[in-house]
DNA sequence: TCTTTTTTTGAAATATATTATCATTATCGC
DNA sequence: GCGATAATGATAATATATTTCAAAAAAAGA
Protein backbone atom coordinates (compact mmCIF):
# COMPACT_ATOMS: atom_id res chain seq x y z
CA UNK A 1 0.00 0.00 0.00
CA UNK A 2 0.94 3.26 -0.98
CA UNK A 3 2.10 6.40 1.55
CA UNK A 4 1.73 8.85 -0.60
CA UNK A 5 -0.73 11.69 -0.08
CA UNK A 6 -2.23 12.94 -3.02
CA UNK A 7 -2.43 16.48 -0.74
CA UNK A 8 -5.18 18.06 -3.29
CA UNK A 9 -4.49 22.13 -3.07
CA UNK A 10 -8.57 21.98 -3.84
CA UNK A 11 -10.87 19.52 -3.92
CA UNK A 12 -14.25 21.29 -5.70
CA UNK A 13 -17.56 19.93 -6.22
CA UNK A 14 -16.34 20.04 -10.01
CA UNK A 15 -13.27 17.92 -9.37
CA UNK A 16 -14.81 15.13 -7.63
CA UNK A 17 -17.57 14.65 -10.46
CA UNK A 18 -14.32 14.27 -13.13
CA UNK A 19 -12.94 12.54 -10.70
CA UNK A 20 -16.14 10.39 -10.35
CA UNK A 21 -16.87 10.27 -14.36
CA UNK A 22 -13.05 8.78 -14.62
CA UNK A 23 -13.60 5.92 -12.49
CA UNK A 24 -16.88 4.77 -13.63
CA UNK A 25 -15.27 5.12 -17.26
CA UNK A 26 -12.42 2.98 -16.06
CA UNK A 27 -14.17 0.33 -14.65
CA UNK A 28 -16.45 0.00 -17.66
CA UNK A 29 -13.51 -1.06 -19.46
CA UNK A 30 -11.53 -3.20 -16.63
CA UNK A 31 -8.78 -0.73 -16.00
CA UNK A 32 -7.73 -0.01 -12.60
CA UNK A 33 -7.66 2.80 -10.69
CA UNK A 34 -4.27 4.00 -9.91
CA UNK A 35 -2.94 6.58 -8.17
CA UNK A 36 -0.52 7.75 -11.14
CA UNK A 37 -3.80 8.27 -13.39
CA UNK A 38 -5.20 10.34 -10.40
CA UNK A 39 -2.46 12.93 -9.88
CA UNK A 40 -2.13 13.26 -13.93
CA UNK A 41 -5.77 14.04 -13.61
CA UNK A 42 -5.69 16.19 -10.89
CA UNK A 43 -2.70 18.05 -12.00
CA UNK A 44 -4.45 18.91 -15.33
CA UNK A 45 -7.34 20.26 -13.51
CA UNK A 46 -5.40 22.22 -11.73
CA UNK A 47 -3.05 23.65 -14.21
CA UNK A 48 -4.42 26.86 -16.26
CA UNK A 49 -2.13 26.23 -18.81
CA UNK A 50 -1.54 23.63 -21.80
CA UNK A 51 0.46 20.75 -20.61
CA UNK A 52 3.04 18.89 -22.50
CA UNK A 53 3.56 15.65 -21.43
CA UNK A 54 7.64 16.58 -20.66
CA UNK A 55 6.38 19.68 -18.20
CA UNK A 56 3.30 17.76 -16.98
CA UNK A 57 6.49 15.08 -16.19
CA UNK A 58 8.40 17.59 -14.26
CA UNK A 59 5.39 19.23 -12.36
CA UNK A 60 4.34 15.53 -11.10
CA UNK A 61 8.02 14.90 -10.26
CA UNK A 62 8.61 18.13 -7.72
CA UNK A 63 5.07 17.62 -6.65
CA UNK A 64 4.81 13.50 -6.06
CA UNK A 65 8.66 13.12 -6.09
CA UNK A 66 8.47 9.57 -4.07
CA UNK A 67 6.11 8.64 -6.96
CA UNK A 68 9.01 8.44 -9.32
CA UNK A 69 6.49 8.95 -11.55
CA UNK A 70 7.85 7.20 -15.29
CA UNK A 71 7.58 9.54 -19.00
CA UNK A 72 5.71 6.38 -20.19
CA UNK A 73 2.85 6.43 -17.90
CA UNK A 74 2.48 10.26 -18.53
CA UNK A 75 2.07 9.54 -22.29
CA UNK A 76 0.16 6.06 -21.61
CA UNK A 77 -2.36 8.22 -19.71
CA UNK A 78 -2.34 11.62 -21.78
CA UNK A 79 -3.47 8.81 -24.44
CA UNK A 80 -6.42 6.90 -22.27
CA UNK A 81 -7.54 10.42 -21.50
CA UNK A 82 -7.59 11.47 -24.75
CA UNK A 83 -9.70 8.54 -25.85
CA UNK A 84 -11.91 8.61 -23.72
CA UNK A 85 -12.17 12.61 -24.77
CA UNK A 86 -11.74 13.41 -21.40
CA UNK A 87 -8.73 15.91 -22.49
CA UNK A 88 -8.11 17.57 -25.80
CA UNK A 89 -4.53 17.54 -27.08
CA UNK A 90 -3.98 20.58 -29.67
CA UNK A 91 -0.74 21.41 -31.85
CA UNK A 92 0.38 24.63 -33.24
CA UNK A 93 3.30 26.21 -33.59
CA UNK A 94 6.90 24.77 -32.87
CA UNK A 95 7.29 22.81 -29.68
CA UNK A 96 5.18 19.89 -29.67
CA UNK A 97 1.73 18.08 -28.42
CA UNK A 98 -0.10 20.25 -25.42
CA UNK A 99 -3.52 19.15 -23.42
CA UNK A 100 -5.59 20.11 -21.80
CA UNK A 101 -8.94 19.45 -20.50
CA UNK A 102 -11.76 19.03 -22.47
CA UNK A 103 -14.55 19.11 -19.45
CA UNK A 104 -14.74 23.00 -18.92
CA UNK A 105 -16.81 25.52 -20.94
CA UNK A 106 -16.36 25.50 -24.43
CA UNK A 107 -13.50 27.82 -25.86
CA UNK A 108 -11.17 29.20 -28.34
CA UNK A 109 -7.76 29.62 -28.22
CA UNK A 110 -5.04 32.60 -29.54
CA UNK A 111 -1.58 31.02 -30.20
CA UNK A 112 1.31 32.71 -30.41
CA UNK A 113 3.38 32.09 -33.36
CA UNK A 114 6.55 33.24 -31.75
CA UNK A 115 6.59 31.29 -28.72
CA UNK A 116 4.00 28.75 -29.21
CA UNK A 117 2.20 30.15 -26.01
CA UNK A 118 -2.12 29.49 -26.07
CA UNK A 119 -4.53 31.68 -24.35
CA UNK A 120 -7.87 30.89 -24.05
CA UNK A 121 -11.09 32.48 -24.67
CA UNK A 122 -14.86 32.56 -24.81
CA UNK A 123 -17.02 34.67 -27.02
CA UNK A 124 -21.01 34.14 -27.00
CA UNK A 125 -21.70 36.58 -29.60
CA UNK A 126 -18.95 34.20 -31.92
CA UNK A 127 -20.74 31.11 -30.63
CA UNK A 128 -24.06 32.75 -32.01
CA UNK A 129 -22.78 33.43 -34.95
CA UNK A 130 -21.74 30.14 -35.56
CA UNK A 131 -25.04 28.49 -35.07
CA UNK A 132 -26.75 30.89 -37.52
CA UNK A 133 -24.15 30.06 -40.08
CA UNK A 134 -24.52 26.50 -39.68
CA UNK A 135 -28.21 26.78 -39.61
CA UNK A 136 -28.55 29.42 -42.87
CA UNK A 137 -26.45 26.65 -44.73
CA UNK A 138 -28.30 23.82 -43.17
CA UNK A 139 -25.69 22.46 -41.40
CA UNK A 140 -26.73 20.53 -37.86
CA UNK A 141 -23.80 21.49 -35.84
CA UNK A 142 -22.06 19.77 -33.49
CA UNK A 143 -18.65 20.86 -32.64
CA UNK A 144 -16.32 23.89 -33.54
CA UNK A 145 -13.00 24.77 -33.35
CA UNK A 146 -11.54 28.11 -33.75
CA UNK A 147 -8.08 29.72 -34.12
CA UNK A 148 -6.54 32.92 -33.64
CA UNK A 149 -2.41 33.54 -34.51
CA UNK A 150 -0.64 36.00 -33.84
CA UNK A 151 1.86 37.83 -31.68
CA UNK A 152 1.63 37.87 -28.09
CA UNK A 153 1.96 40.98 -25.86
CA UNK A 154 5.32 39.53 -24.65
CA UNK A 155 7.05 38.71 -27.93
CA UNK A 156 6.05 42.20 -29.54
CA UNK A 157 7.67 43.49 -26.91
CA UNK A 158 11.05 41.87 -27.79
CA UNK B 1 23.25 22.88 -64.86
CA UNK B 2 20.62 20.55 -64.07
CA UNK B 3 18.81 18.26 -66.39
CA UNK B 4 15.57 18.07 -64.99
CA UNK B 5 12.27 19.08 -65.72
CA UNK B 6 9.65 20.26 -63.38
CA UNK B 7 6.75 19.10 -65.67
CA UNK B 8 4.17 21.01 -64.03
CA UNK B 9 0.68 19.77 -64.65
CA UNK B 10 -0.96 22.79 -64.06
CA UNK B 11 0.13 26.47 -64.11
CA UNK B 12 -2.25 28.43 -62.92
CA UNK B 13 -2.43 32.28 -63.10
CA UNK B 14 -2.74 32.05 -59.61
CA UNK B 15 0.14 29.41 -59.20
CA UNK B 16 2.20 31.64 -61.51
CA UNK B 17 1.68 34.62 -58.95
CA UNK B 18 2.58 32.35 -55.84
CA UNK B 19 5.72 31.31 -57.34
CA UNK B 20 6.80 35.63 -57.94
CA UNK B 21 5.80 36.38 -54.43
CA UNK B 22 8.13 33.14 -53.30
CA UNK B 23 11.08 34.84 -55.64
CA UNK B 24 10.55 38.19 -54.74
CA UNK B 25 10.59 37.12 -50.96
CA UNK B 26 13.65 35.00 -51.42
CA UNK B 27 15.63 37.67 -52.98
CA UNK B 28 14.68 40.51 -50.54
CA UNK B 29 16.18 37.78 -48.13
CA UNK B 30 19.16 36.90 -49.72
CA UNK B 31 18.27 33.46 -50.38
CA UNK B 32 18.62 31.63 -53.20
CA UNK B 33 16.03 29.91 -55.96
CA UNK B 34 16.51 26.52 -56.34
CA UNK B 35 14.43 23.42 -58.34
CA UNK B 36 14.44 22.10 -55.05
CA UNK B 37 12.24 25.07 -53.20
CA UNK B 38 10.29 24.99 -56.32
CA UNK B 39 8.75 21.28 -56.76
CA UNK B 40 7.84 21.61 -52.93
CA UNK B 41 6.00 24.86 -53.60
CA UNK B 42 4.11 23.13 -56.54
CA UNK B 43 3.79 20.07 -54.94
CA UNK B 44 2.08 21.73 -52.16
CA UNK B 45 0.23 23.88 -54.66
CA UNK B 46 -1.54 20.94 -57.08
CA UNK B 47 -2.35 18.70 -53.59
CA UNK B 48 -5.57 18.55 -52.51
CA UNK B 49 -4.27 17.17 -49.09
CA UNK B 50 -2.49 18.31 -46.08
CA UNK B 51 0.97 16.62 -46.39
CA UNK B 52 3.50 15.96 -43.37
CA UNK B 53 6.99 16.61 -44.22
CA UNK B 54 7.05 12.53 -44.91
CA UNK B 55 4.70 12.14 -47.69
CA UNK B 56 5.62 15.33 -49.05
CA UNK B 57 9.29 13.64 -49.13
CA UNK B 58 8.34 10.59 -50.56
CA UNK B 59 5.85 12.23 -53.94
CA UNK B 60 8.78 14.26 -54.44
CA UNK B 61 11.10 11.27 -54.26
CA UNK B 62 8.85 9.89 -57.05
CA UNK B 63 7.94 11.95 -58.85
CA UNK B 64 11.07 13.82 -59.25
CA UNK B 65 13.95 10.43 -58.70
CA UNK B 66 16.98 11.99 -60.80
CA UNK B 67 16.67 15.13 -58.03
CA UNK B 68 17.28 12.75 -55.00
CA UNK B 69 15.88 15.40 -52.57
CA UNK B 70 17.09 14.76 -49.27
CA UNK B 71 14.35 15.20 -46.04
CA UNK B 72 16.19 17.80 -44.74
CA UNK B 73 15.83 19.90 -47.25
CA UNK B 74 11.88 19.36 -46.81
CA UNK B 75 11.91 20.62 -43.41
CA UNK B 76 14.33 23.34 -44.06
CA UNK B 77 11.99 24.27 -46.99
CA UNK B 78 8.57 23.68 -44.94
CA UNK B 79 10.25 25.63 -41.88
CA UNK B 80 11.32 28.48 -44.34
CA UNK B 81 7.60 28.64 -46.14
CA UNK B 82 6.23 28.49 -42.40
CA UNK B 83 8.07 31.55 -41.49
CA UNK B 84 7.36 33.67 -44.83
CA UNK B 85 3.58 32.82 -43.87
CA UNK B 86 3.34 31.03 -47.39
CA UNK B 87 2.40 27.64 -45.57
CA UNK B 88 0.44 26.50 -42.49
CA UNK B 89 1.08 23.73 -39.80
CA UNK B 90 -1.47 21.83 -38.73
CA UNK B 91 -1.46 19.03 -36.25
CA UNK B 92 -4.68 17.40 -36.25
CA UNK B 93 -5.20 14.16 -33.73
CA UNK B 94 -2.05 11.57 -33.32
CA UNK B 95 1.05 12.01 -35.47
CA UNK B 96 3.09 14.88 -36.99
CA UNK B 97 2.83 18.21 -38.55
CA UNK B 98 1.05 18.83 -41.44
CA UNK B 99 1.34 21.45 -44.17
CA UNK B 100 -0.75 23.15 -46.15
CA UNK B 101 -0.56 26.45 -48.38
CA UNK B 102 -2.17 29.50 -46.59
CA UNK B 103 -1.54 31.62 -49.30
CA UNK B 104 -5.57 31.61 -50.13
CA UNK B 105 -8.54 33.58 -48.25
CA UNK B 106 -9.17 33.17 -44.96
CA UNK B 107 -10.48 29.53 -44.73
CA UNK B 108 -13.63 29.25 -42.55
CA UNK B 109 -14.66 25.72 -42.67
CA UNK B 110 -18.05 23.86 -42.40
CA UNK B 111 -16.95 20.15 -42.08
CA UNK B 112 -19.53 17.36 -42.45
CA UNK B 113 -18.32 14.60 -40.15
CA UNK B 114 -20.32 12.12 -42.14
CA UNK B 115 -19.95 12.33 -45.89
CA UNK B 116 -16.51 14.85 -45.00
CA UNK B 117 -17.41 17.67 -47.42
CA UNK B 118 -16.10 20.99 -46.74
CA UNK B 119 -17.74 24.25 -47.79
CA UNK B 120 -16.28 27.80 -47.06
CA UNK B 121 -17.60 30.61 -45.66
CA UNK B 122 -17.27 33.89 -44.78
CA UNK B 123 -18.63 35.95 -42.03
CA UNK B 124 -17.25 39.86 -41.53
CA UNK B 125 -19.19 39.90 -38.29
CA UNK B 126 -16.96 37.04 -37.02
CA UNK B 127 -13.88 38.60 -38.70
CA UNK B 128 -14.39 41.88 -36.57
CA UNK B 129 -15.05 39.93 -33.62
CA UNK B 130 -11.77 38.19 -33.79
CA UNK B 131 -10.24 41.64 -34.12
CA UNK B 132 -11.65 42.76 -31.34
CA UNK B 133 -10.86 39.96 -28.93
CA UNK B 134 -7.14 39.83 -30.29
CA UNK B 135 -6.50 43.14 -29.58
CA UNK B 136 -7.94 43.16 -26.21
CA UNK B 137 -5.76 40.98 -25.08
CA UNK B 138 -3.15 42.58 -26.54
CA UNK B 139 -2.41 40.24 -29.22
CA UNK B 140 -1.49 41.17 -32.79
CA UNK B 141 -3.54 39.10 -34.98
CA UNK B 142 -1.83 37.60 -38.35
CA UNK B 143 -4.51 34.58 -39.09
CA UNK B 144 -7.10 32.37 -37.87
CA UNK B 145 -8.78 29.13 -39.02
CA UNK B 146 -12.32 28.12 -38.02
CA UNK B 147 -14.04 25.20 -37.82
CA UNK B 148 -17.47 24.09 -37.39
CA UNK B 149 -18.71 20.12 -37.70
CA UNK B 150 -21.57 18.84 -38.26
CA UNK B 151 -23.95 17.44 -40.62
CA UNK B 152 -24.43 18.53 -43.72
CA UNK B 153 -28.09 18.95 -45.60
CA UNK B 154 -27.41 16.19 -47.78
CA UNK B 155 -26.42 13.67 -45.38
CA UNK B 156 -29.59 14.61 -42.81
CA UNK B 157 -31.70 13.49 -45.17
CA UNK B 158 -30.14 9.89 -45.77
C1' DT C 1 31.07 33.90 -70.86
C1' DC C 2 34.29 32.76 -66.75
C1' DT C 3 35.38 33.68 -61.88
C1' DT C 4 34.33 34.67 -57.25
C1' DT C 5 31.30 34.76 -53.43
C1' DT C 6 27.67 33.06 -50.98
C1' DT C 7 23.96 29.93 -50.16
C1' DT C 8 22.00 25.37 -50.54
C1' DT C 9 22.23 20.72 -50.87
C1' DG C 10 22.29 15.53 -49.48
C1' DA C 11 24.03 12.35 -46.33
C1' DA C 12 25.01 11.24 -41.95
C1' DA C 13 25.24 12.29 -37.22
C1' DT C 14 22.76 14.01 -33.46
C1' DA C 15 18.89 15.40 -30.78
C1' DT C 16 14.22 15.02 -29.32
C1' DA C 17 9.72 12.82 -28.90
C1' DT C 18 6.99 8.82 -28.58
C1' DT C 19 5.96 3.93 -28.18
C1' DA C 20 6.88 -0.96 -27.07
C1' DT C 21 8.83 -4.56 -24.13
C1' DC C 22 9.10 -6.83 -19.90
C1' DA C 23 9.87 -8.10 -15.14
C1' DT C 24 7.90 -6.37 -10.99
C1' DT C 25 4.28 -4.26 -8.33
C1' DA C 26 -0.43 -2.61 -7.42
C1' DT C 27 -5.40 -2.94 -7.84
C1' DC C 28 -9.67 -5.12 -7.13
C1' DG C 29 -13.20 -8.73 -6.78
C1' DC C 30 -13.86 -12.48 -4.02
C1' DG D 1 -5.70 -12.16 2.48
C1' DC D 2 -5.59 -14.53 -2.14
C1' DG D 3 -5.49 -14.83 -6.99
C1' DA D 4 -6.30 -12.90 -11.47
C1' DT D 5 -5.38 -9.18 -14.08
C1' DA D 6 -3.75 -4.70 -15.34
C1' DA D 7 -0.39 -0.90 -14.60
C1' DT D 8 4.01 0.61 -13.54
C1' DG D 9 8.98 2.29 -14.22
C1' DA D 10 13.15 1.50 -16.61
C1' DT D 11 14.97 1.09 -20.72
C1' DA D 12 15.19 -0.36 -25.42
C1' DA D 13 13.42 0.54 -29.84
C1' DT D 14 11.22 3.74 -33.16
C1' DA D 15 9.84 7.77 -35.02
C1' DT D 16 10.43 12.46 -35.88
C1' DA D 17 13.18 16.61 -36.38
C1' DT D 18 17.52 19.32 -36.51
C1' DT D 19 22.47 20.11 -37.10
C1' DT D 20 26.90 19.54 -39.30
C1' DC D 21 29.83 19.73 -43.13
C1' DA D 22 32.09 19.01 -47.57
C1' DA D 23 30.61 19.38 -52.21
C1' DA D 24 27.51 21.48 -55.62
C1' DA D 25 24.66 25.15 -57.40
C1' DA D 26 23.08 29.89 -57.80
C1' DA D 27 23.74 34.80 -58.15
C1' DA D 28 26.75 38.73 -58.86
C1' DG D 29 30.52 40.90 -61.00
C1' DA D 30 33.81 41.39 -64.60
Amino acid sequence: MSEISTNFTERTIEYEQLLLDFKVLLKNNNLKFTIQREVILECLYNSDEHLTPESLHNILQNKYPDLKIGIATVYRTLSLLEDSKIVTSLSFGAQGKKYELGAKDHHDHLICTECGDITEFVDDQIEKKQHQIADKLGFKMLDHSMQIYGICQSCQQK
